[in-house]
DNA sequence: TATGAATGAGTGTTCATTCAT
DNA sequence: GATGAATGAACACTCATTCAT
């Protein structure tokens, strides 16, 4: 791939990214076109469908997580790496793209990517349990859908920042104590 | 009104509410009235527009957590009438209907009904915090969000019902132990 | 008929002239229903057809404005009734209705008495010519034609009195000093 | 803009000058997709709303009388001029567009065109006014009346050539001679 | 290889006409 | 005989995708 070509691929991500993070799914192609600068054709040539475009982006925002999570792992205080982890994959959206039609859609990499991240934050999720700032029984799974659904409504409804601050701590609280 | 519109009139709320809960409000007004098994006109009859349809919809199901909301208020165990409240907000999909594209759409009677509802569930909260359930810190707004944004990540997500469970688990915990 | 179906058919003629004449055959059925104050289904029992209803509305004021050629016909002073019909026909938009799609849709009724009327109207006319009040060579068509040209600008383009009065004038002018 | 998308704009013009001017506004944008050969999203990828098509066909027919009325100014004979002005306007149907349901809908190109068109027709009156051929007192108000009303018949009417020529001259005459 | 024009299926909405009450 | 609810075909307009330049 000529180098033009690879930035236009980078332009086209991030223009991704931006328009299905604000709008979910139901944001236009075009409009990608238009934010990255490119023709529509350009962005067809490079993803040959939507769904692959929103594929991309997915795995685009899984890759950059995942270096969040591995550099959090290293972190000395794993109480605070923690909740830096939980805060950050809600903020930035980690399930923004989510609401992809249906799961089938998904192409192998998102799924390749997405378990790999999976793995990085149960990782995370257990040296915290470790250190006592996590039960013993709280498996990635709850901690999956409760980041995944504070995540897609921090996109949707857009809560006062206050507002969905209590929210994480409530949930890290809830992670401390809930018995099983 | 004759009966058979009425009756046409509730399958197609229903059909609504299915359609709507599960795709979004990007869900085709067709499909809706395909499962409602009329035409397409009878639909605009009844709901002069989409939003109109949505909104309706959206009413109906306020109204009956409106009701289930009342009712619990007069549980002799307000603990527990707390966590049933929650529960069904959350697994009823309270939100489903919440993806609509901004909340100027929404008519009066939408306003009107969440806006009694908001007070409804403020109501059993006030209660579930005097019986020591619910931290006297937390607010309505931090516990809507949370109900929203699980409720909705049920109704995108499907998560195993453990699962979902344990999440809710999480977030009583929370609200009892929160620090402000 | 009873008598009651015979007045509502003379309210929904009444509604029907009103309706289209301001918009035209563009004018909803509906609308005539509502302001006849009558339902939808009364309307189509007295006309099956909307084309049935419009012409049915023509042949009503055809034989209104027929009446009125009859009796300026009998005018002491043949060039003011000349110009007393011309004035009316083109003021009460004798052609009001003629937006028609296409003429293959009036039915015979129309045909006959818009024949009629045209017969009435030629009388008139010829009176006038003999009067010297319009030239010999006239025929009755382009008269028709400036009439319900005039007519239907009229209706569609509302202009100010007095400029519809001056235009009339000069069609008035015209037609008594015409060359062929 | 690429060659060929040039010619389709021109003949998506056209064509919706041919279907407008026989039906009116009521004439269906598909329609004038198929007259011009093309696919319905071409239509409004170039005209992005039915009302701009209109407009656009209307200033298209617009610049090409004024183009006319310009050149007729300079005729040696005035009175011959200002009578092939009307009879132009009239016969190549300069309003035949005027159906459109309400004037708000006119584009600001459309108001700005018809104005100098206006001022371009007022100044070959002045001129013929000046020749005698018009009387001193008519107005471009009355005459614009006129052209429109026969103008627009001869769209929906579609009278015989000779008819319609003996109105323009009854016109014409009368124009000479009205007095005020 | 990149562009932007063209496409056709789909969406929300209206309206003449038919049918159950 | 009158009502108003139901219907489906049509229309204006959008969007993912393909094709000529």
């Amino acid at each position: 791939m000529r180098q033009d070509a690879r930035e236009n691929r980078d332009r086209i991500l991030a223009a991704a990214e931006a328009v299905f993070g604000d709008l979910g799914a139901a944001g236009s192609t075009e409009e990608v076109a238009r934010l990255a600068g490119v023709g529509i054709a350009t962005v067809f040539r490079h993803f040959p469908t939507k769904d692959a475009l929103v594929s991309a982006a997915l795995v685009r925002h899984f890759e950059h997580l995942l270096t969040r999570a591995d550099a959090l792992a290293a972190h000395p205080d794993q109480t605070t790496a923690w909740s830096i982890l939980l805060r950050e994959m809600i903020e930035t959206g980690a399930t923004k793209l989510t609401l992809l039609p249906d799961d089938a859609n998904l192409r192998d990499p998102v799924l390749a990517v997405s378990g790999r991240l999976k793995t990085a934050v149960s990782a995370v999720l257990r040296r915290a349990q470790e250190a006592g700032a996590v039960r013993a029984r709280v498996t990635v799974e709850e901690v999956y859908l409760l980041i995944r659904a504070l995540s897609q409504a921090t996109a949707t409804m857009r809560p006062d920042p206050p507002v969905l601050d209590n929210a994480i701590k409530v949930i890290i609280a809830g992670l401390a104590t809930a018995k099983d």
